[in-house]
DNA sequence: ACAAAAGTGTTATTCATACACCCATGC
DNA sequence: GCATGGGTGTATGAATAACACTTTTGT
């Protein structure tokens, strides 16, 4: 049954830290989205849809993301484009993939209704097409891209500690960091300005506030843009 | 005149070194081919075209490359996803982009034919479309990936002497590096191994050839293959 | 006082870089 | 012999990592 062109969709992988209730430890999370038709009616799936002619590819995953989940990413990129025949049953389609960060605080906040729910990575169930290879492939992508530039800012907000900053680290690398190296890390970066202000409230001594400077981009992404 | 769908292409930055023959210095080269028909007619454009509704993208990839150029790459990657609306006069257009690695040697034996030439990334003219664009990124991921990865090998043939590996790395990377230090990282890689032959015939003392050792990816996809 | 996390100091180790120098060949 | 690039040795400084220690708060 194949037609004379392949449709074109457009998905995003969006990602958003939560701590666990009871351990209190930062996982990575993602919002999906059931399907009410088939193929894999009941199924999760990635947030996307057919490309509208008029539409930009970014403008897309953006809308498609505000639409699931009320949100504004902090950081979007394109991840790739998955087109192998039959990964989709019925027409050929061509997928391109964006992967997405929001600030942790706002995700909390987020749209959840009957057919939007959001999954730890940890723990994913079988989802719709191809989209468990989709995700392997953003979290391998965030797992390396934040080891080497700033994208960990985009979860959270405009101001914080360090201890948090190096939370989002733990949480995405899966593995713990030493406070003192850390802090020495990110100050020699200078992408990082103290607020003056610090966080009381703690029962120990109170943590120096900072805030993301801004001249900088969280990730290079050379002539595009 | 947008019609209901946009159409989808592939294309291909195919890269090969090839050294000027005054300075004997090596530099990268790609494969364009002369548009035919408008828009842009007469100009140089990437090998590419439509993509057939059977054809997997990285299939077409390839035989894009096999049809301009003769040859098959020794390292393929998808690129990005190029899809700004109006990047193209007429109906919206979609392209889907490689990149490819070449055989130097091999190259220097491709087709060229009255549509097709190769032309120096450094002096590349005005391409047709936003090419140059595309152009940009895959020159800047050749070299981004040159640093951390081993797609060098993909310029050379099975066997190789340490300077080779090394002009390569010198003509993409732009500058010269330290032929000392040069060996010892190669060495300590464990990527190579010394074929125990050696190449005579030089005015100086024979080098030793090497061979890549195929059981490491040229470059970590992650979960992709 | 004590716990807990913020923040500083110190040292060992690995890695990058620069460069002096010896080796083996063709001429 | 000399020129040329192949190949080895070694010193220096920077980046990374491990961990002891001091500071400042709440209870």
């Amino acid at each position: 049954m194949s037609q004379q062109q392949a449709v074109l969709a457009v998905s995003t992988v969006i990602f958003s830290l939560r701590s666990d209730p009871t351990t209190g430890i930062s996982t990575v999370w993602i919002p999906v989205v059931r399907r009410i038709r088939e193929p894999h009616e009941g199924r999760w799936a990635l947030p996307g849809g057919p490309l509208r002619v008029d539409d930009d590819l970014e403008e897309a995953a953006r809308s498609h993301l505000l639409e699931t989940t009320g949100l504004t990413p902090k950081y979007l990129e394109q991840l790739y484009a998955f087109g192998k025949v039959g990964r989709s049953p019925g027409p050929r389609v061509v997928s391109i993939v964006y992967w997405a960060l929001v600030e942790s605080d706002e995700a909390a906040r987020a749209t959840v209704g009957e057919n939007v729910t959001w999954l730890s990575t940890d723990e994913l169930p079988e989802l719709a097409f191809d989209h468990n290879l989709i995700v392997d492939y953003a979290l391998w992508r965030l797992r390396t891209k934040m080891e080497y530039s700033r994208i960990a800012h985009a979860f959270l907000g405009d101001t914080f500690t360090l201890a948090q900053l190096r939370e989002v680290h733990e949480a995405v690398r899966q593995k713990p960091l030493d406070p003192a190296n850390f802090r020495r890390t990110i100050e020699s970066s200078k992408t990082v300005v103290p607020t003056g202000e610090f966080v009381t409230g703690t029962r120990h001594r109170p943590a120096r506030l900072y805030r993301y400077d801004g001249s900088i981009d969280l990730a290079d992404s050379g002539p595009l843009q």
